[in-house]
DNA sequence: CGCCGATGTATCGGACCGATATGCTGGGCG
DNA sequence: CGCCCAGCATATCGGTCCGATACATCGGCG
C-alpha cells in the first residue's frame, strides 16, 4: 500500500521522503498516516526494484543526483515505475476495498480507469454494507444483556456504515452518469437507474451536511 | 492491545483461542479483528508470563488441564493477570484514544473506574477535535485545486469526526451526571439520561463516525 | 551568538496481518 | 453404512507498518 501510495505522488514530480511524508497525510485526510519507519525502508525497496530512482535536488546545489543542501534525498519515478502504478491502478483485486487500502485507492482515484473506480466503489459498499448489516442485527436482537458501552460502540459503527453507504451511492452515481455521459451522449442507455439506494432518507434534523454534489468534470 | 484485550475477555471464565477471537469479534463491532497470528502467540506469551494459565476443557473429558476433545486448548486468568488488567485500565495512557486502542478500552469500560473512563472519554475527543479541525480547514480553503475524490474523502472524515466529537459529547454528559449522582445524592440511578452537554444539536438517533484502520478507517 | 523549532534521514524491536498447513468432528446424503 | 464437506481449532511464517529513538542541519529570533 505505501509502495502504491508513494508511486502516485511521485507521478506529480519528484519529491524527498520528508515531504513525501506530508503530502500523503495532507491527502489521505489524517486518515492513514504512514511512519518514517514505513517511509525510508519502502524507498529503498522501490530503488532496488528499479521503480523510482534518485533525482538532482531542484532546489540544492545540485551535486548531481544524491544528496544536496540539506541532506535530501530527492527521488523521482522511472517508466517502469510508471507502467507498474498503471498496472496497479488498473488490478485493483478484492483487498482493495478493504478498511487500509479504500482511502488510499481514493487518494488517487482520478488516475484510475473509470470502470475500476465503479468496480472498487461497489465492493467497498458490498463491505460496508455487510459490517452495516452485522452490527444492525446485533443491536436488534437481545435489547438487554449485552453491556452498555459495548453497545454504544456498535451503535457508533452502524451509523458510521450507514452514513459511508450513503456517501458511496453518491459517488457511484455520480460515476455512473459521466461514464453514461462520455459514452453514449444524450442517447444513452438509462443504465443509471438501476442503482438500488436503499437510503434514500435525507439527513434528519440537525446536522444536515446532505450537499448536492454539482457534477464537475474533473479526471 | 490484544494482551489486554484477552485478560479482559478472560475476566468473565476460561475460554479456548477459537472461541475468543470470535467473542472479541462481537464485542468491538467488526471494529477491530486479531487475526489468528496474533492471537496464539499472544496466548503463548501470557502464559510464559503467567497472567493467564490453562484450564480443563468443561465441555470435555477432562485430562485435568491442557488438551481436550476437540483439541482445544482453554485458557483462564490467574490471580496475577487480574491485578495487572486492574492495573491497565486504571493507567490508560495517552495511547488510550489512538484510533486503533480506543475501541478496545471502550468495549471493556465496565470494569473501568469511572475517573479513568472521563479521561478517556475526553483525550479521545481532543484527538478527534483535532482531526475534525484539520479536515475542516483543509476544505475551506482553496475550493478548487485539490482533487475532487481527495476532497469526498476529506468530507467523509469529516462528516465522521463530527459526529463522533457528538457521540463522545453524550457519553462524557451521561458519566458526569452518574458520577455526580453516585457522589452526592441518594436518588436512583440515571440510566440513560442524555442531557445535551455542549453539542447543540438534540440527539435523534444520533451520532456515529469513527474508523480508520483504518486502517485502517471509515474512508 | 546561542538556542530552538522545523527539516531531514535513518534504524530497531515489536505488533499485527494474511496466507497457509494440518487435523478433528459432526451432520447430511446416497 | 461409508463418504465427503463445512465448521471448529491450533499453529507457523513472511511481511508490512508503527513508535520510539537517534542524530544532524537550517533558519530565525532575542
Amino acid at each position: 500500500m505505501l509502495e502504491f501510495a508513494i508511486l502516485g505522488l511521485l507521478q506529480d514530480g519528484p519529491l524527498h521522503g520528508y515531504e513525501l511524508r506530508k503530502q500523503l497525510g495532507r491527502r489521505l485526510g489524517g486518515f492513514r498516516a504512514f511512519s518514517y519507519g514505513s517511509l525510508y525502508p519502502a524507498l529503498r525497496r522501490l530503488v532496488r526494484a528499479g521503480l523510482i530512482a534518485e533525482a538532482p535536488d531542484p532546489e540544492g546545489p545540485g551535486h548531481g543526483a544524491g544528496w544536496s543542501r540539506r541532506g535530501r534525498r530527492v527521488y523521482r519515478i522511472t517508466a517502469e515505475g510508471k507502467e507498474r502504478f498503471a498496472d496497479m491502478l488498473a488490478d485493483a483485486g478484492p483487498q482493495a476495498w478493504e478498511d487500509g487500502s479504500f482511502g488510499v485507492h481514493l487518494a488517487f482515484f482520478s488516475r484510475t480507469p473509470a470502470e475500476t473506480r465503479i468496480r472498487i466503489l461497489e465492493g467497498r459498499r458490498r463491505t460496508v454494507e455487510e459490517r452495516r448489516d452485522g452490527l444492525r442485527s446485533a443491536l436488534s436482537r437481545t435489547g438487554e444483556q449485552i453491556d452498555r458501552y459495548t453497545r454504544e460502540l456498535h451503535r457508533l459503527g452502524l451509523e458510521s456504515s450507514e452514513r459511508e453507504v450513503r456517501w458511496l451511492n453518491e459517488l457511484i452515481a455520480t460515476e455512473r452518469a459521466e461514464q453514461a455521459d462520455a459514452s453514449g451522449g444524450p442517447a444513452g442507455r438509462p443504465h443509471t437507474t438501476i442503482t438500488g439506494d436503499d437510503a434514500g432518507t435525507a439527513a434528519g434534523p440537525g446536522s444536515g451536511g446532505e450537499r448536492q454534489d454539482e457534477t464537475t468534470g474533473g479526471a
